[in-house]
DNA sequence: CGGCTGCTTGAATAGAGTCAATAAACGTGG
DNA sequence: CCACGTTTATTGACTCTATTCAAGCAGCCG
C-alpha cells in the first residue's frame, strides 16, 4: 500500500510524527476504483463511510426538486469526502467521479477514534474544514453577488490552482475537465450562457481554448475578473503545537 | 458569570462532564456588549480572538468591491463566531451585531490548548462545523438554483427555526429583526425585489406581516416553497463515545 | 457508419435589477 | 411628548442579464 494522501495533505501544514503518520495510514488500508461519470454515494442513500480521494477529480452535487443540480465542491487527491456523513445517517450530497478516480472508505467510527486518540490531528482536520468553509463562503458571495462571467472564471481559476497544488508543472495551460453544463450547475448558470461567457473571456483575450485544454493569456486580468482569493494561502498556524 | 452558552449548545448532542464544563467555561470570562449594527470585526482586519455569541442576533457578511454585500450566516446565542480567524491571520468576514449582543472574546490559543486537551469536545466541535456545513451548502443550492421567492421564504423559515430552539415559545409568529436589504443581502437579490417576493408570499396567504413581526398562516406550504432543511435535526452521532 | 454527447449560435422570453418617487416608521434631541 | 431627519418600506415603469427554445455542428465510441 502506497503512503496516505491524506497524511501528505496535512503533512502540508504541519511536521507529522511517525506515530500519527501510522494512525492515518489506517484510514487507507482499502481501495476503490471509479470510472468517470460513476457516483460514490447519492443523495439520501444510507451511508456511514468517509472516504479519502486518493487520485483523480471527484465532485459533490445536490439534485433540487424542478430537476436542477448545484455542484457544491470539486474535489482532488488528498481531500476528504462524505464528512457529514459522521454526523448524519443519510448521505447530504451525492458525490461523482469527474475522472478516473482511486478512493480509500473507511467507517465513520475510525475516524471518530482516531481524533479522540490523535487530538493534533483533530486540530489539523478542524483547520481543513475551515479552508473549506472559507471556500464555500467565497462561492456563496460569486453565485450570490457577481456576475456571470466572473463566477465562470473564478471556476477557472479555482480548478487550475488547486491542480497545481498537486502538479508543479501546471501553469497557465490545463485540461480543465469538465462539460459546460458541470461548470453552470456549479455557477448556477445555463450551459449555453456559460458557452457565451467562455467566447467573452476569450474574446477579451483572457483565455483562449485548445483542444480539450484551457490556456490563461492573460492571468492578472483574468484574478481580477474572477474575484478569487486562493484559500489555501496565507495560512497562520503559529499557534499549533509542534510534533510531540 | 452565568454559565457558558457555548457549552449549552454542546449539551444539546452530548452530556458533558463537568470537567469538560468547566474548560468550556473558561472560553466566556469576559464579556462585551454590542449595540444593534456595531461591528465586532471587520473584513481583513487583524484578528485572533474568536468568539462565543451570548445573547442576540448577529451576521457575518463580505462586501464585493462593487460595493455589494453578501450575508453568509446568521449567527444566534451558543453560536461561535470567527472561528476562520484560527487560520488566518486577518478576518475573512465581517461580524455585525442585528440586535443589542453579547459577546464573549477569548484567544485562539486557549481554543487550541482546549482541544487538545479534551479531544471530545474537538470532536463536538467538528460535528457543530459539519452542520454549518451543511447549512452553507444548502444556501449556496438556493442561491444557485431556486426562485427568488424561495429563497426569501428559506430565510424567513431559517431564521424561525433557530429562534425557535432557543426559546421553544416561538411558533408560527416572531420579530424577523431584519431589513428586507439585509434580506437581499443574504439571498442574492435587490431590496425591492424582496419586498415584492413578500408581497407576493402575502398574496398567496403563506404568511402574514403585522408591525415588525412575521406570522406563518400555512406552515406546510411555506416548507415546500421554501425547499428549507433542518440540519441540526436528524443527527446521528452514536458513534460518540459516552462522557468518561 | 450511426448514435450519443457536448458545443455553438440565434431569437424570443422572463425574471430580477435599476431608477425614481412617495409613504411610513423610527430615533433623537429639544 | 412632539418635531424633524433618517432609515426603511412600497410601488410603478423601464432595462438588462440570463434563460428558454431551437437548430445545426463536431467529435467520439462502439
Amino acid at each position: 500500500m502506497p503512503q496516505s494522501c491524506f497524511a501528505d495533505r496535512l503533512g502540508d501544514i504541519a511536521d507529522l510524527t511517525p506515530s500519527e503518520r501510522m494512525a492515518l495510514d489506517r484510514l487507507e488500508e482499502r481501495e476503490r476504483l471509479l470510472r468517470r461519470n460513476m457516483t460514490l454515494q447519492r443523495e439520501n442513500d444510507r451511508a456511514t463511510e468517509m472516504y479519502v480521494l486518493r487520485k483523480g477529480t471527484m465532485m459533490s452535487s445536490v439534485l433540487l426538486d424542478d430537476g436542477s443540480r448545484q455542484i457544491l465542491r470539486f474535489h482532488f487527491a488528498g481531500d476528504l469526502l462524505a464528512v457529514t456523513n459522521m454526523i448524519y445517517g443519510d448521505a447530504t450530497e451525492t458525490i461523482t467521479a469527474l475522472s478516473d478516480c482511486v478512493v480509500a472508505p473507511f467507517d465513520r467510527s475510525v475516524l471518530s477514534a482516531l481524533m479522540l486518540a490523535q487530538p493534533r490531528i483533530a486540530a489539523l482536520i478542524l483547520i481543513y474544514n475551515q479552508i473549506e468553509r472559507a471556500a464555500l463562503t467565497d462561492r456563496l458571495a460569486a453565485i450570490g453577488r457577481t456576475s456571470a462571467k466572473a463566477r465562470v472564471a473564478a471556476t477557472l481559476v479555482e480548478i487550475r490552482n488547486r491542480m497545481k497544488m498537486l502538479d508543479r508543472s501546471i501553469t497557465s495551460s490545463f485540461v480543465l475537465g469538465l462539460t459546460q453544463e458541470e461548470i453552470g450547475d456549479a455557477t448556477g448558470l445555463t450551459a449555453v450562457h456559460v458557452n457565451r461567457m467562455l467566447r467573452q473571456l476569450e474574446e477579451e483575450k483572457l483565455i483562449v481554448r485548445e483542444a480539450g485544454r484551457v490556456r490563461f493569456l492573460d492571468e492578472p486580468k483574468l484574478m481580477r475578473a474572477a474575484n478569487y482569493i486562493d484559500r489555501y494561502a496565507d495560512l497562520d498556524l503559529a499557534w499549533l503545537p509542534a510534533a510531540a
